[in-house]
RNA sequence: CGGGGCGUGGCGCAGUUUGGGAGCGCGUCUGAUUUGGGAUCAGAAGGUCGCAGGUUCAAAUCCUGUCGCCCCGACCA
C-alpha cells in the first residue's frame, strides 16, 4: 500500500475529547474517528487490525468445535420478554419501534436469540454438544460511554454460546473455551492473566476473566506471588488474619468525640490506629435496612456483600433512613445496641477491643468487642482484597495490578433454557433443559486494550500478529531518484514475500514520515537515504527499539521475514 | 440519573467578566527555497460563534430553553 493512495489521516494534535492513551493514539493515528457518543468509525488501519482479531479469534473458535453464524441485531421484544430480560436490561437496552408499533431491541447480546433457534431445531441428546458463535456488532446503551472503544455504545463482539446435556458436558465445553482463549491472547501478543471472576447478574457457578494488563486498565485484580492463584478483586477471596490472643477484653467505654466523623477524624483525635477501629455502612437491601462492618482501614466490597444477602437490589441508606432507624447520623454508626441485622467482616471477628461509633451524635465507644458487645447476624467475607493479604490458596502474598477486561467466560447452567423453556430428550426420552455456557471477547475493546498496553511517546507499536500493516518503507528524500528506485524495489521484494507492506511515497520530509510511521506503530521501519545507499546498504529498525540495523539490500527481506515470523 | 466542565474555520485554543471590529497557532491551497525526526518565506481560501427563542440601536458575549460532547460516581465485554 502507497502512502499517498492510504487513507489515514494523522493528527499533530491530541484531540480534546480524549483522556486515556489508547483513545488519543487511535484518533491522533487515523484509525477512528467518531461518529456519536461511544460509536465510531473505523478507518482502514483500525478494520486491518481488526480483522486480524477476528480472524485469530475466529481459527481457535473453529479448531475448539465451534460454528459461526450470523444472527440478528435487530432482535424481536418478544423473545427477550420471554427469558425476562426485557425488563431487567432496563434502560441500557436500545429499543424501536417498526412502522405497526412493534418493539424492538438492539441486541445487547444474542442469548435468546441463540437459545431459541437452538430450541426449535435441536430435539435430541444425540446432537449436543453444540457451539455456536457469532462475531458481530453490539448495542449496549451504556450509562457512560468512555474512553473511546473502550467503553462504546456499539461494539465489536465475539460470543460463543455452548449447549450441552448435562454440567459434565458444559465442564468440557467450558474447559475447550478456556484453552482456546488462552491460546487467543496468547497469539494477539498480549500480556494478559485470567482471573477468577465474579459471574455477576447472569448466574452460574463458574467464570473467568481475560484481562489484558494495562497501568490504567479499568479493573482491579490480585494475584498471588507464590502460586497460580488470580482473581479480580471483586472476587478475591479474603481470610481473617490472625486472632490478637493475648489482648484481654478491656471494659465498654463511652468517649464524648464532638465534631469526629471519620475513621481519620478518630484516629487523629483518639490516637486510636484505623485499623483498630470498625466503621459501619448502612444498606438498603431489598427494602431492608442492614449494617456492614469492617476494619477501618478496609474497603467493603458490595458484590461481596449482595452475594452473601443474596438480594436483587443493595445500595447505600440515606443519611435520614439511618438517622430515623439508629438515632445517629453517618459519622457515629455502630454495632453496638443496633436493632438491625448487621453483617461483620471476618476481620472483625478476630478484633479485640475496638472502637467505634456509639449510634449517639458526637460519642464512641472504645473496647467493643464481638459476642460480648454485640452478635452479628453473620460473620462472612466482604472487604477488598489488598496487596499483602494472605493469598488463599498458598502462604504466598496477594499483589495488585490492573487491567482490562477482554474476555470473559460463564458457565450459564439452565438459566435461559429454563426461562426460554427450551429443551432437548435425553436417552430416556426425558425432556430435559439444555446446559449452557457463554463466552464473550470484546473485539474493538481488544484493539484498545492492545494499544494501551503497547505505546511510548512517539505513538503505537502493535504486537505484530495484530499490526495492520508488518513493514514500513521510508525513502528519506522522495526528490532523490535513487532512493525513491531503491524502495520501490524493496516494496515490490517485500510484498512477494509474503509480508504486508507501506511505502511512504509521499513528498514530505522525512521528520514527517518518521513520525507518522512511529505514530501508527507499524512494527518494522525500513529507512532508505543517501549515506548508507552508497554502501549498499539500508536501515532496518525495530518499532520498539531504539537501534537500528544497517543491512545489505540483498539481506533485508530474509531479515525482516526472521523479525515478523519469529 | 447526580456532581463538574466544554461547544468559536479541519484540529488545538483566545475572545464572554465589562455587549459595538471574529482572532491566534497548527493544518489546507498556490508559488519559491528546502529534504535524516512534524521546514522557511510570500500569498490565499475557509467560521450560521452547537441550535431555538428573548433582551438591546447593537449579542460569540446578557437571559430562557434545548441538543451534543468530555470528566468523576453507580453499570459492564
Amino acid at each position: 500500500m502507497r502512502s499517498s493512495e492510504l487513507f489515514y489521516p494523522t493528527l499533530r494534535e491530541v484531540p480534546s475529547e480524549a483522556e486515556v492513551v489508547s483513545h488519543q493514539l487511535l484518533l491522533r493515528a487515523g484509525f477512528i474517528r467518531k461518529a456519536s457518543g461511544g460509536v465510531y468509525t473505523y478507518l482502514p488501519l483500525a478494520y486491518k487490525v481488526i480483522k486480524k482479531i477476528e480472524n485469530i479469534v475466529r481459527e481457535e473458535m473453529d479448531k475448539a468445535g465451534g460454528q459461526e453464524v450470523l444472527m440478528p441485531i435487530m432482535q424481536p421484544a418478544e423473545l427477550w420478554q420471554k427469558s425476562g430480560r426485557w425488563e431487567v436490561y432496563g434502560d441500557e437496552m436500545f429499543r424501536l419501534q417498526d412502522r405497526h408499533k412493534r418493539y424492538f431491541a438492539l441486541g445487547p447480546t444474542h442469548e435468546e436469540i441463540i437459545t431459541t433457534v437452538v430450541d426449535g431445531d435441536v430435539h435430541s441428546y444425540r446432537d449436543l454438544p453444540l457451539l455456536l458463535y457469532q462475531i458481530q456488532n453490539k448495542y449496549r446503551d451504556e450509562i457512560r460511554p468512555r474512553f473511546g472503544l473502550m467503553r462504546g455504545r456499539e461494539f465489536i463482539m465475539k460470543d460463543l454460546y455452548s449447549f450441552d446435556i448435562d454440567d459434565q458436558g458444559l465442564d468440557v465445553s467450558y474447559r475447550k473455551m478456556y484453552h482456546a482463549y488462552n491460546q487467543i491472547f496468547t497469539r494477539l501478543g498480549l500480556d494478559y492473566r485470567v482471573v477468577e471472576a465474579d459471574s455477576g447478574a447472569i448466574g452460574g457457578d463458574e467464570s473467568h476473566e481475560f484481562m489484558v494488563l494495562a497501568d490504567n486498565g479499568e479493573s482491579e485484580i490480585v494475584y498471588c506471588d507464590n502460586c497460580d492463584y488470580a482473581a479480580n478483586v471483586e472476587k478475591a477471596v479474603c481470610t481473617a488474619g490472625e486472632v490478637q490472643q493475648n489482648d484481654e477484653l478491656l471494659p465498654l467505654e463511652k468517649i464524648h468525640t464532638p465534631g469526629q466523623r471519620t475513621i481519620q477524624d478518630i484516629a487523629d483525635y483518639l490516637k486510636v490506629g484505623k485499623d483498630e477501629q470498625i466503621k459501619t455502612l448502612m444498606y438498603n437491601a431489598d427494602g431492608e435496612l442492614i449494617a456492614a462492618i469492617l476494619r477501618g482501614d478496609r474497603e467493603l466490597n458490595e458484590i461481596k456483600l449482595k452475594n452473601a444477602l443474596g438480594c436483587n437490589e443493595l445500595f447505600m441508606a440515606s443519611e435520614d433512613d439511618v438517622r430515623i432507624s439508629c438515632g445517629a447520623g453517618f459519622g457515629s454508626l455502630g454495632p453496638v445496641g443496633m436493632d438491625l441485622k448487621i453483617y461483620a467482616d471476618l476481620e472483625v471477628a478476630v478484633m479485640k477491643n475496638f472502637t467505634c461509633g456509639a449510634n449517639l451524635d458526637d460519642y464512641h465507644y472504645k473496647n467493643v468487642n464481638l459476642g460480648r458487645d454485640f452478635v452479628p447476624e453473620a460473620i462472612i467475607d466482604i472487604r477488598n482484597a489488598v496487596a499483602g493479604d494472605p493469598c488463599p490458596l498458598c502462604e504466598g502474598q496477594l499483589k495488585l495490578l490492573r487491567g482490562i477486561e477482554v474476555g470473559h467466560i460463564f458457565k450459564l447452567g439452565t438459566n435461559y433454557s429454563d426461562a426460554m423453556e427450551a429443551t432437548f430428550r435425553d436417552q430416556n426420552g426425558q425432556s430435559c433443559p439444555f446446559v449452557m455456557g457463554c463466552y464473550g471477547i470484546g473485539i474493538s475493546r481488544t484493539m484498545a486494550a492492545a494499544v494501551e498496553q503497547n505505546n511510548d511517546e512517539n505513538g503505537i507499536i502493535w504486537p505484530i500478529p495484530i499490526a495492520p500493516y508488518h513493514v514500513i518503507v521510508v525513502p528519506v528524500n522522495s526528490k532523490n531518484e535513487e532512493q525513491t528506485r531503491m524502495a520501490e524495489s524493496i516494496y515490490q521484494i517485500l510484498q512477494q514475500e509474503g509480508l504486508e507492506v507501506i511505502i511512504d511515497d509521499r513528498d514530505e520530509r522525512a521528520g514527517v514520515k518518521f513520525k507518522d510511521a512511529d505514530l501508527i506503530g507499524i512494527p518494522v521501519r525500513i529507512t532508505i537515504g543517501s549515506k548508507a545507499l552508497q554502501e549498499n546498504k539500508v536501515e532496518v529498525k525495530k518499532r520498539w527499539e531504539k537501534e537500528v540495523e544497517l543491512l545489505e539490500i540483498d539481506k533485508v527481506a530474509v531479515r525482516v521475514l526472521e523479525i515478523i515470523r519469529g
